[in-house]
RNA sequence: GGAGGGUUGGCUGAGCGGUCGAAAGCGGCGGUCUUGAAAACCGUUGUGGGGCUCGCCCCACCGGGGGUUCGAAUCCCUCACCCUCCGCCA
């Protein structure tokens, strides 16, 4: 949600940003939000008068009963006071929520940063680094997984349906080394694990903002709740309705979940092995930051995620998402694509983002000094995701950039201390 | 799953339907005293929104929503959450 004084104030400078971004609607939905606004407020200058009578008036009635004088002309002017007064709260009720609804459907504006452009062809590559050279011959992943008993894409479909690939074997051991490798380098780097929730609640999932933009992506469950689809949505609501103690910014949480998507519309070599499915592991970073701290940590948590490959070995790039290719609530993101030599393309691994305070507006995330009980003005946080990093694609680019010839999967250094010099077979 | 009890400001905890944004205590902040600190004493101290003649003034908020009433923290309904007991259970 965006600030609703700026977009009152400078109603062009949010409409050239809401632009650039692309998305469907939103700018129908800006031009209703600042005529319901309008409306609004001069409907409550008028409901806020009326009310402010009858406080007066319902004060006066008080007095005259308890000092025994007559109060029953005052009363029957209340009563229609008070009729007006319900009929004008139930119209600003309304008014109140349609605002509400159409806040949700206008995104966060982009950094000045940010490249604008029109599609995922527009975004900046900002560097790329070249690790190890495949050690043998080129093949997809899943050729290898599959024949070396690591990836069992039938027995999945069977349990679950297309795109729940089963683990086994040697492979689970890379999947596992893998996640302890991440968790200790961002532990290294000051990230509290937390372990939480894999399903979230509907208000849960509108303070992150994958309600209503990403409804479809999300499997919902009974109970009105949803499966996750990152833990970004339940690490990010640690901190809802909360005001944190200004001296404990910036706070930064990791967490190892699976995460949920139904992926609607994929198919082909998109959705081969391990590309895409509908369940995956992935390490997140959250962070929580002063105002004024939110890019520079942005910076920090890329160059975090960037070394786990590098050290990794892969070679990766780093692209600069342009204005239509970022999300509904972020401001600037990055995205990290390893090299895959065996499909002979880029996969994304990671995803880092900056919300600024939009997401921190709907959470209702502030901070000051001495935290809720603290004194001094609060200020919205910002708040900060990304991967560090996604699995399955990550060991799809281990296994074809170490596969060897004779069979078996070399282990990457940085692995060592978790699976032995290897290979893996 | 069944039965009962609860939800008030940063915390503890009072609140006959009208003088309640809400007692009191604790905590925080400012001050007096002190070489300094503590203690004591005095003052101050919620969040969000709106108006403005920038000194203030107004509105909303006592778990969420709805209702009764001239008037609701207080009465009724409903939902959520918490606690206790029973049942079940990794």
């Amino acid at each position: 949600m965006l600030d609703p004084t700026l977009l009152r104030d400078h109603p062009d400078d949010v409409r050239r940003g809401v632009r650039t971004k692309r998305i469907d609607g939103a700018e129908a939905a800006l031009d209703d939000l600042l005529l319901a606004d309008e409306e609004h407020r001069l409907l409550r200058r008028d409901l806020e008068a009326k009310q402010a009578r009858r406080n007066t008036d319902s004060k006066r009635i008080g007095e005259l009963k308890r000092t025994g004088e007559d109060a029953s002309e005052l009363i029957r002017g209340m009563g229609e006071l008070s009729s007006e007064v319900k009929r004008l709260e139930e119209r600003e009720r309304a008014l109140r929520e349609r605002i509400e609804r159409l806040h949700l459907d206008i995104p966060n504006l982009p950094h000045e940063s940010v490249p604008v452009g029109e599609s995922e062809h527009d975004n900046v590559v900002v560097h790329e680094r070249a690790g190890t050279a495949p050690v043998g011959s080129v093949r997809p992943h899943w050729d290898t997984m599959t024949s070396l008993g690591w990836l069992d894409a039938e027995a999945g479909t069977k349990i679950a349906g297309t795109g729940f690939p089963v683990v086994r074997g040697t492979g689970v051991r890379l999947f596992r080394a893998l996640e302890r490798f991440f968790l200790d380098r961002l532990a290294e780097a000051g990230f509290a694990e937390v372990r939480v929730p894999l399903l979230a609640n509907e208000t849960s999932a509108t303070a992150t903002g994958q309600l209503p933009d990403k409804e479809g992506q999300m499997y919902r469950v009974e109970d009105g709740l949803y499966l996750i689809p990152t833990s970004e949505v339940a690490v990010t609501n640690l901190h809802r309705d909360e005001i944190l103690d200004a001296a404990s910014l910036p706070l930064r949480y990791c967490a190892s979940t699976p995460c949920f998507r139904r992926e609607a519309g994929s198919y082909g070599k998109e959705v081969r092995g391990l590309n895409r499915v509908h369940q995956f592991d992935k390490v997140e970073m959250v962070a929580f930051t002063e105002p004024d701290e939110g890019y520079a940590m942005l910076e920090t948590m890329t160059e975090l995620a960037e070394a786990m490959l590098a050290a990794l070995g892969l070679t990766y790039r780093r692209l600069l998402m342009c204005t239509a290719d970022m999300g509904f609530t972020q401001a600037k993101k990055y995205d990290l694509e390893v090299w895959s030599p065996g499909q002979e393309r880029w996969l994304e691994v990671s995803s880092i983002s900056t919300l600024t305070d939009f997401q921190a507006r709907r959470l209702k995330t502030r901070s000051r000094p001495g935290g809720a009980s603290g004194s001094g003005k609060t200020s919205l946080v910002h708040t900060l995701n990304g991967s560090a990093l996604a699995l399955p694609r990550t060991v799809a680019a281990i296994v074809e950039t170490y596969q060897l010839d004779a069979g078996g999967v070399m282990v990457p250094e940085a692995l060592q201390p978790y699976l032995g010099e290897g290979p893996l077979v």
